[in-house]
DNA sequence: TATCAATATACCGCTTGCGGAATATACTTG
DNA sequence: CAAGTATATTCCGCAAGCGGTATATTGATA
């Protein structure tokens, strides 16, 4: 049953913010680290956990790992991802968090992160 | 977040089955025992931890414990419960236990337990 | 090649969750 | 009140998760 590996994801508060942020696009871990304000072992444990239950997916750009959701999501998880952002957009933790992504994307065109060049 | 507190409710296979089940009405301990093929202590607990938590909701009937899904639920259980539905209609384990939950209530009108009073 | 930046991993201690066995509680019925 | 039925709780051992510190890895760059 993989519903359970998906249910597993979503019942840390961290990951939940990941998730959250990376339906709005790719990220890189230091960008997710300066959003949510936790340490990078932290961050990257959760993704690390994430990725070995195919909640995201990884690719390396440079020194930069770049995270992003399943390019092709199962029915369940799109379902719960959708459910996940519906609750979300009216959660004021969450919705901080999507705001703080939005000042650092208009900040982020002078970078050489990657996360600057995707499109959102 | 409440939010938290529902996933963790949601991220074992007993548990799911129970909310999969009682979404379909009340129902009480030994009849959830008999569906799921679990001993009574497991149930029990898990549904101590869905009550503790606000996942379901339960009355005395004379001897029987009847279990229910929230009367007012939350926007976010709302949700996370219709996706769960959604999730479960298709999976065919969940589906053998809807089955078995259409086989006992045929069968129960001769019962006393208040199962058998419920209206579908 | 030495160094640096970004990220991952190993290890540790703590807490929580799970299942099972035994026992307790609550209500009903004789 | 005694006995029975339905359910809950306690105790136990084990596994898994979490956060933190320290360390390793990987790729870029001087």
């Amino acid at each position: 049953m993989e519903l359970i590996r998906i249910y597993e994801c979503l019942c840390d508060r961290t990951r939940l913010r990941i998730l959250a942020l990376l339906s709005d696009g790719p990220l890189c871990v230091c960008h997710l680290q300066e959003i949510l304000g936790e340490p990078q072992v932290k961050i990257s444990k959760h993704l690390g956990y994430l990725k070995i239950r195919g909640l995201v997916e990884a690719k390396r750009e440079g020194n930069w790992m770049m995270y992003q959701l399943p390019a092709k999501p199962s029915r369940e998880l799109k379902a719960n991802l959708a459910c996940l952002q519906d609750c979300a957009s009216e959660d004021p933790s969450f919705r901080r968090d999507a705001a703080k992504l939005a000042k650092l994307h208009t900040r982020l065109a002078k970078s050489a992160c990657p996360c600057a060049m995707r499109t959102p």
